[in-house]
DNA sequence: ATCAAGCGTACCAATCTAGTCCTGTATGGG
DNA sequence: CCCATACAGGACTAGATTGGTACGCTTGAT
């Protein structure tokens, strides 16, 4: 499985909690209670978040963090890249030469190559609008399963 | 980063060298010689790609394994999915329904499934063929930097 | 019968992640 | 002016996952 560091689920869960209210100022303790993620937590992926622009920090009492921008101008691809670092599938294309020790394993990188740009672009086209939004008119009970195709995700 | 396990990669190094002699019966240690990677880790490799039926294998002296199908015929998501499992990006998809315990989260299942397929279908437009082949047109210098996202600091 | 090669399982080690805590710094209110 | 609040940054620990290895068993050709 591809798997997606939780810390990034977390940050879409408190940045799609603060799009409700973008433009406010949202404490990390106040919004660990809204989520019902640990505090600690919050406040790594905010710090993350900050670090990466996507969310504004104003420091002192009564200080907090607001989105940077409009849930709409900010893509999942942005997210995961400010958490969990560049989107890339293989360990051979994030920079590491040495690291691939088979150098014939290397002709197949542009195939990679490929695979990793439709994924960048899939990212891309999700904003955090679209995941916050009418969330709750599309989740209806049972929805979900008819929203998963027959036999993705397998 | 979204990480593809070392294994998924030594799949595709050997499948790809398999599809050189297409038809023919390689066996582990052969394989481990011309591509490089360690003998039990192609082992292992083989022994998950033939239980996905990606691979025949055949016992006993004369034995070995062999490409199940012409290498145009396999995708990588069927590499992926033989090797790490199903292809999904976070936790709450795969059937975990007590794995997300933040309920308000689950309300933006939708927008990860939606993710989810648009990556599933990538994967599935790559073949083994595509990989393995003359991939060096397709690997120009540059196109990976552009790939990664401006300031995504690690 | 013997030997080569795959099959299966279990096991160990290394790495990485998640989560927590601590110290510092800035801001605003009393 | 002093203190409470809240972010900033880093270090640290525990846990899980993965990668790699080692055994013994089964199969089939010679």
């Amino acid at each position: 499985m591809i798997r997606l560091s939780k810390l990034t689920d977390y940050a879409v869960v408190v940045l799609s909690r603060m799009s409700q209210d973008a433009g406010a100022v949202h404490t990390a303790p106040a919004l660990a209670r809204s989520t019902g993620v640990p505090e600690p937590t919050v406040q790594k992926c905010l710090k993350l978040l900050s670090k990466a622009a996507l969310v504004a920090s104003r420091r002192g009492a009564a200080g907090g963090y607001a989105l940077a921008r409009p849930a709409e101008a900010i893509s999942v691809a942005e997210i995961i890249a400010a958490m969990d670092g560049p989107i890339a599938l293989t360990a051979c294309v994030d920079g590491a030469s040495g690291g691939c020790g088979v150098e014939r394993v290397c002709a197949m990188r542009g195939g990679w190559d490929r695979v990793n740009r439709a994924i960048k672009g899939a990212l891309e086209s999700v904003t955090l609008a679209d995941m916050a939004a009418p969330s709750c008119t599309t989740h209806l009970p049972g929805a979900l399963t008819d929203f998963i195709p027959a036999g993705a995700g397998n």
